[in-house]
DNA sequence: CCTTCGGCTGTTAGCGTTATCGGTGGGGGG
DNA sequence: CCCCCCACCGATAACGCTAACAGCCGAAGG
């Protein structure tokens, strides 16, 4: 080792000035630092984690990362591992269902990452999640109860039941709901709180109306919502599908608020410059992320983290909800 | 090594089968790889790594990777590296200047990776893709043309000719510009577009508005043209900006497009659904990635590739844009 | 004075893989 | 019948680092 001999030293002190520094003489780490300078010395992590066994690097494993949802969180996660030493090497899967998530945790792990985090807002990768290779760290987000990995994510439930409330303490009669697509988390939580808040109140429940989380099935979807003249409000599952239904609304000629309340999901930078202002649910998907990792790193380091962290939703009032007409 | 015992041959010969299947025998082949499957070996990276000094990693370097351009561009990206057998680390940097851009590189080249694309729409990352280690195969995506590196990107200047072209044609007589912020290329490229038009055709060039991106930036820029009764054309340089644009004509009272044609620039899934459906230009942020993906591949392989990948912009006509009211 | 201990540094070996060279055996040509 | 060549496989030595132990030396204590 070249530094070594700049330094006069040998190759293990030029190790431990690196990596416990105060194991080392003041004067020997100046003259080894100094060497490391001069010769523009970098470490080979490859050799560092043969033998160690530690490479630094996580992985994260996600669906579609052009969605705002995950794309936020991976860019937090990203965030967080940085500040905390580590890199990050991703795998976005087009899809996501047990063959392609295992594909993904498989190319990381032949990777040699040192942990992964998983984002899987599906019902599908469940089934993936509690086949992983057991000696492997792993967190999800967004995921379901029901699997043997600590999850962070976002309580969609009660997101839903504050924007339902919010309906129908402005006096609507009930609320008609778009969903997500049938095979996302989100959409059934998204339901589910809709619907205990409807029971609960003793209000008739409408079909759920299934849109794929795109503005073009949310104007699909309001332009049948357009034609039902008892609908005073929507509750929309993302605010994407929302702007669909406004038009789709507009055009039928119903003015929004005031023939129709519509709410959104998400509150993603534009929907306050809707038209008009889109009430919405804040999710804090940066906070998601940084659990994610915290958890991870704990299962890391070995010690049985919580199984569960919860983000609290934000409700945000806009012009898009008022008073029903009735 | 156990599959090396379990099938009876050495060490070098199980590595022969995992690299060079012909040069094997096929029934030695065979057993090898029943032996492999058996003991579900996989090969350690930084082993292999530390002979071969290849990672099978590439970097990526990106602004705020929550923006839709960037987004995209890194997702096309990683399928293509995906696809190729390699490995995607990124490192995503709030805010794009020389020094963050080099300590992400930095990040990036201590991980050892193979390879790294900076997407870098910033005039300041010029700066730092002058200074890089020399040794290190880099590309570029949007940067600009006076650096040493290989970039793919997308015609800016052309798309701006294209709709500025368009919205003259519909007779209107001159067109107004909110532009992106003064750091970006992107902004620069497009103004330059416009502006060329304008002056070829002998037409008053009006004064650039910046924006920064976001629909409040346009929201506001947006009052300020509204109150110009000469303003019959707005060239809006992002979808998100020309949001905030739409909402501030609306509440003005000046009708989109009888009384003002607007375009923006983009066509993010949402622009087709805007009211009214929004006149902008596509970008395939997936050919860019794709492109630069190919172009780092070139340089990897030590051969000189293209200076440069520019990507055509597709105008997409839809009702926001209409005659001049003059 | 010797012993002991602790702070500091060096020596050795090994992490798991592949490059390189060398060996072995069988087949074809002289 | 011999020789050479080719196809196949094995032995060895790295790659660059750190874990583990060993050694040295000066200070403190008996």
């Amino acid at each position: 080792m070249d530094v070594a001999v700049l330094a006069g030293v040998s190759a293990m002190t030029v190790s431990r000035v690196l990596n416990a520094p105060d194991r080392v003489k003041a004067e020997t780490r100046a003259r080894v630092l100094a060497a490391v300078a001069e010769l523009d010395y970098r470490p080979n992590q490859a050799a560092r984690q043969l033998v160690t066994g530690r490479s630094g690097v996580l992985g994260v494993v996600s669906i579609d990362t052009t969605l705002y949802g995950p794309a936020s969180t991976l860019y937090c996660i990203e965030q967080a591992a940085r500040n905390a030493g580590f890199n990050v090497s991703i795998a976005s899967l087009p899809s996501l269902n047990r063959r392609s998530m295992e594909e993904g945790v498989e190319r990381l792990r032949a990777q040699a990452v040192d942990g992964v985090i998983i984002v899987a807002p599906h019902e599908s990768a469940a089934d993936g999640l509690r086949h992983l290779p057991p000696e492997m760290p792993v967190v999800a987000v967004d995921a379901g109860d029901d699997i043997p990995v600590p999850v962070a994510k976002v309580d969609q439930r009660a997101g839903a039941v504050r924007v339902t409330r919010h309906l129908l303490s402005l006096g609507h009669r009930t609320v008609w709901h778009v969903a997500g697509p049938v095979d996302w988390l989100d959409s059934n939580g998204r339901i589910e709180g809709w619907r205990h808040v409807l029971e609960s109140a003793d209000r008739p429940v409408p079909e759920v109306l299934r849109g794929d989380w795109s503005s073009r099935s949310g104007y699909q979807l309001g332009q049948r919502l357009a034609q039902e003249p008892e609908v005073t409000a929507v509750f929309v599952a993302n605010d994407q599908m929302a702007l669909g239904v406004l038009r789709a609304l507009r055009e039928a000629g119903r003015r929004v608020p005031e023939d129709v309340s519509v709410a959104g999901f998400d509150d993603i930078p534009e929907s306050a410059y809707y038209w008009p202002p889109l009430t919405t649910v804040r999710q804090n998907f940066g906070e998601v992320g940084r659990h994610a990792f915290h958890l991870l790193l704990d299962r890391m380091a070995g010690t049985e983290p919580d199984r569960r962290r919860l983000v609290e939703p934000e409700l945000v009032v806009r012009e898009s909800t008022g008073p029903s007409p009735g």
